[in-house]
DNA sequence: ACCTGAACACCGTTCAAGT
DNA sequence: ACCTGAACACCGTTCAAGT
């Protein structure tokens, strides 16, 4: 009666997230979170109902990790922020962002995220139900760059190779933004930097 | 000395498919695979190292069921009708279809439609280099979009307005690649279906 | 309220043994 | 060559019990 309790939600997600930045995966067990808390695996199920909801959290706070670029910055400038400030993350938790394309975005943080993209959509000049179907499709784009990239599938490419790519995406989704708007002033849209 | 197989990978690589298809990821184990060949689980490391590798080649008979379009087809018809039957396999195997985006594309099975693309692509105009460039881009959108629908990413979203994205991609990779060729014939490309 | 000890069903994997 | 039986370490999860 009135203990105070050893551990929380947050270090459980903190614990999580380090184990499998560090080991994978694989290596994140209700075990082992409990031994790196120094506690019994049983008492993380106070806070948690199971390790599917321990997962969601994890994945949750990935997106936590994602910062809502500052709102005088131009549209384009906020866009092109959030799609590097996720790959970023992809990078450091590479064990774990593969997870975000499995699981509804339906999320507080995911919507918090996806609201951001589309307010900027829509400053550009979209109807509110186009910018959430661009939005679909351009967080799809982004993070499913981010997951090839984290999870390996582009693994004996270069690091400058994937830069060059990555930055080929970001004038693809420009230009088709542009195009979409019927904006002639193409003056920022990059050279296509094939190669 | 000489007796019959009871088993064989492939038999096995079936069975892990129609278990994951049926009751998920979580139920693929090495003793639901065996019990539904009517086998002890030991009897699989006969023919495979360990489940990593049977996952692998799972992973491995999804590309497979990708059929490659007939040689004599316009290039931009190719791709188009790939780009359609990844999504089609994603959707008869969404357990095991995430894993796609998370394994090396260097698999002889990934080189195999891989390679199909690039041909039309430098069919089309594109420089080698320049080819295999675009090809990770747009197999990253394409597979991005087929793992979040199948995964659930979209649940929510009715399937009319999915197919609406999956067209709105298509029309946006087209665009693109025309945009690349310096084509002024846009006489194929479709008006912006947005809505 | 929060944690523990003991227990259960299940998992991947090994090894020696059977035919 | 191919499969089995027995065994091991580990996993997620429960339940009653301790403080």
């Amino acid at each position: 009666v009135g203990r105070r309790p050893l551990i929380s939600l947050e270090s459980i997600v903190q614990a999580s997230l380090a184990i499998a930045d560090a080991e994978g995966l694989g290596a994140l067990t209700m075990q082992a979170v409990a031994r790196r808390l120094g506690v019994t695996p049983m008492a993380l199920y106070r806070h948690v109902r199971d390790k599917a909801e321990l997962l969601d959290r994890v994945v949750e706070a990935l997106l936590t990790e994602v910062p809502l670029p500052a709102d005088d910055l131009p549209w384009d400038e906020r866009l092109r922020t959030m799609g590097r400030s996720i790959r970023t993350v992809a990078r450091r938790h590479p064990a774990v962002f593969p997870l975000l394309l499995q699981r509804p975005a339906t999320t507080s943080e995911s919507r918090r995220v996806r609201d951001a993209v589309c307010l900027a959509l829509q400053e550009a000049g979209f109807a509110a139900d186009v910018a959430r179907r661009a939005e679909r499709l351009l967080s799809t784009a982004v993070l499913g760059f981010a997951v090839s990239e984290a999870g390996g599938r582009f693994r004996g490419h270069s690091r400058r190779t994937l830069d060059e790519d990555f930055a080929c995406l970001e004038d693809g989704i420009r230009h088709l933004l542009d195009y979409h708007l019927g904006t002639r002033s193409s003056s920022s849209t990059r050279a296509s930097a094939t190669s």
